[in-house]
DNA sequence: TCTGGGGTCCTAGGACCC
DNA sequence: TCTGGGGTCCTAGGACCC
C-alpha cells in the first residue's frame, strides 16, 4: 500500500462558519458575541464561545451564559452561497478536493510542489485568498494523513495554520485527549475513561486485542490505527451522497394522526423535489421518530424499484407511519422525519422510437445500448418517445 | 440543561439462496 | 429426518460527525 512520507494533505475548516458569515455581512456584529439560531444554537462566534456558548445548546441556556449576545436567525441560502465561493477557491488550488460538509474539506496538494510551492506555502496562500475573496476566516491543518490534518486544524483554531511534520507526529498526537480521535464520542470516551485511558498515547500503547475486548473489533482496529498515526485513506473526489433526509421537531404536546400525516406530506414533498433536482432516485424510505424520553425508532421499507415520484414515496411513508401509530400513541412523539436511502443516479433516457412499430427486440437492444453507455447500475428508467410518449419502462438498479 | 437538522458507518438477526 | 458453509439483502438500532 502507498504510504505518503510528506505532509501534503490539507484540512481546511471555516471558523464558526454561520456566525462568521453574519459578522461579514453586518458590520455591527463584528467583534461582538453572535449566536445564530434562537431555539437552538446553530453556531456561535468566538466572542460568544468565550462565555461558554456552544453549538446545539438551547437558546435559553445560551442567553443565560451570555446575555449581551446578539441572536440572529439563520440565513441558509447566504451560507450556501458563501460555501460555494470557498469551494471555488479550493478547486482553484487543487483538483483533489474532498468536501466533508458545508464548511470543511480535504485538499491533496502533493503533486503541486513545482507549480505552487510546498504545502505550507500553499496553505498560507489559501487562507489569504479566502480572507480577501470571500471575507471569511479559515483554519488549515497540514499533515501526512487526513486524520492528522484534521486534528491539526482543530488544534490551530481559530484563524490559524498548523503543519505537523512527519517526524513530529507522535509528539503532537499522543498528549491529546481521546476525544480528539475520529470516532470517539461521549460513549466511547466513557468506556475508555472507565479503564483509565484518557490520552491518545495511552490508546496507542494498548494492544489492539485489549481495545477490541470492550469496543468491538471494528472500532478497535480503527482507533488503534489512528492513535499510531496510520491512516491510508486517500483524498477522494466525487464522493456522492448516500441518503437524503428531512425532519421536523415537534416540541411537547399531543399530535393527532392527521397532524402527523400532514407533516409527513410536507417532508416528502420537499425531499422528492430535492431528489429530482439532484437527478437521483431512491429505493429505501425510512420514517424516523423521536420520543419524549429522547429514545428513537426507525421504520423502513425498500421498494422493488427506485423512484423519485412524490406519490410513491408518500404512499410508502404513510404506510410506515400507520405501522408506527401504536408506538406513537403511548410514547409522546417529539420529532418526525423521513430519509431516502439506497440512492442511484436517475438516467432517464428518452428513446425516440415508435414503440408499436418497432421491430421485435428493438426495445431490448436500445436498453442494452444504454447499459453499455451508462453502466447497468445507473439505468433506472427509460421513457419512450413517439406515439407512446410518456410510457415509462422502469428497470431495476444493479 | 434538555437537546435542531443534516448526514455517515457499523452491528446483528432473519430471510432466502446455492 | 436432520443437516453445513457461504453469500446477499433487508430491517432496526446505535454511535458519531458537523
Amino acid at each position: 500500500m502507498f504510504v505518503r512520507s510528506e505532509a501534503e494533505i490539507l484540512h481546511a475548516d471555516l471558523d464558526a462558519f454561520y456566525a462568521s458569515v453574519e459578522q461579514r455581512d453586518d458590520p455591527r456584529l463584528r467583534s461582538r458575541p453572535v449566536i445564530v439560531g434562537s431555539g437552538v444554537v446553530l453556531a456561535a462566534s468566538y466572542e460568544a464561545r468565550a462565555y461558554g456558548v456552544r453549538t446545539a445548546m438551547t437558546g435559553r441556556q445560551a442567553r443565560r451564559l451570555c446575555p449581551q449576545a446578539i441572536v440572529v436567525e439563520p440565513r441558509m441560502s447566504a451560507y450556501a452561497d458563501a460555501s460555494k465561493a470557498v469551494f471555488a477557491v479550493f478547486e482553484h488550488t487543487t483538483p483533489l478536493v474532498e468536501g466533508l460538509s458545508i464548511d470543511e474539506a480535504f485538499l491533496d496538494v502533493g503533486g503541486l510542489r513545482r507549480i505552487s510551492g510546498p504545502p505550507a506555502v500553499i496553505a498560507a496562500r489559501l487562507r489569504r485568498e479566502i480572507r480577501t475573496e470571500v471575507g471569511l476566516p479559515i483554519t488549515v491543518g497540514v499533515a501526512r494523513t487526513k486524520f492528522l490534518a484534521k486534528v491539526a486544524s482543530g488544534v490551530a483554531k481559530p484563524d490559524g495554520l498548523l503543519v505537523v511534520p512527519p517526524d513530529g507526529e507522535m509528539d503532537f498526537l499522543h498528549p491529546l485527549p481521546v476525544r480528539r480521535l475520529w470516532g470517539v464520542g461521549p460513549v466511547t470516551a466513557e468506556k475508555l475513561g472507565n479503564r483509565g485511558i484518557t490520552t491518545v498515547g495511552e490508546v496507542a500503547r494498548l494492544p489492539e486485542s485489549v481495545l477490541a475486548s470492550f469496543l468491538g473489533p471494528a472500532s478497535a482496529r480503527h482507533l488503534h490505527a489512528l492513535a499510531r498515526g496510520r491512516d491510508p485513506r486517500p483524498v477522494r473526489t466525487g464522493v456522492r451522497r448516500r441518503s437524503m433526509g428531512a425532519q421536523r421537531a415537534l416540541g411537547r404536546g399531543h399530535r393527532s394522526a392527521e397532524d402527523l400525516a400532514a407533516i409527513v406530506v410536507g417532508l416528502v414533498d420537499r425531499l422528492a423535489r430535492r431528489l429530482r433536482t439532484a437527478r437521483r432516485v431512491c429505493r429505501t424510505v425510512t420514517l424516523r421518530l423521536r420520543f419524549d424520553d429522547f429514545s428513537r425508532a426507525t421504520r423502513s421499507r425498500t421498494l422493488p424499484q427506485a423512484t423519485a415520484e412524490t406519490l410513491v414515496i408518500l404512499n410508502t411513508a404513510a404506510e410506515l407511519l400507520a405501522t408506527a401509530l401504536p408506538m406513537i400513541e403511548d410514547q409522546g412523539i417529539t420529532l418526525i422525519g423521513v430519509a431516502l436511502g439506497n440512492l442511484h443516479d436517475d438516467h432517464t433516457v428518452q428513446l425516440p422510437l415508435p414503440f408499436d412499430q418497432a421491430p421485435a427486440g428493438a426495445l431490448d437492444t436500445a436498453l442494452d445500448d444504454m447499459r453499455d453507455r451508462f453502466g447497468s447500475s445507473a439505468i433506472t428508467r427509460a421513457v419512450l418517445l413517439g406515439r407512446d410518449q410518456g410510457l415509462s419502462v422502469p428497470l431495476l438498479p444493479d
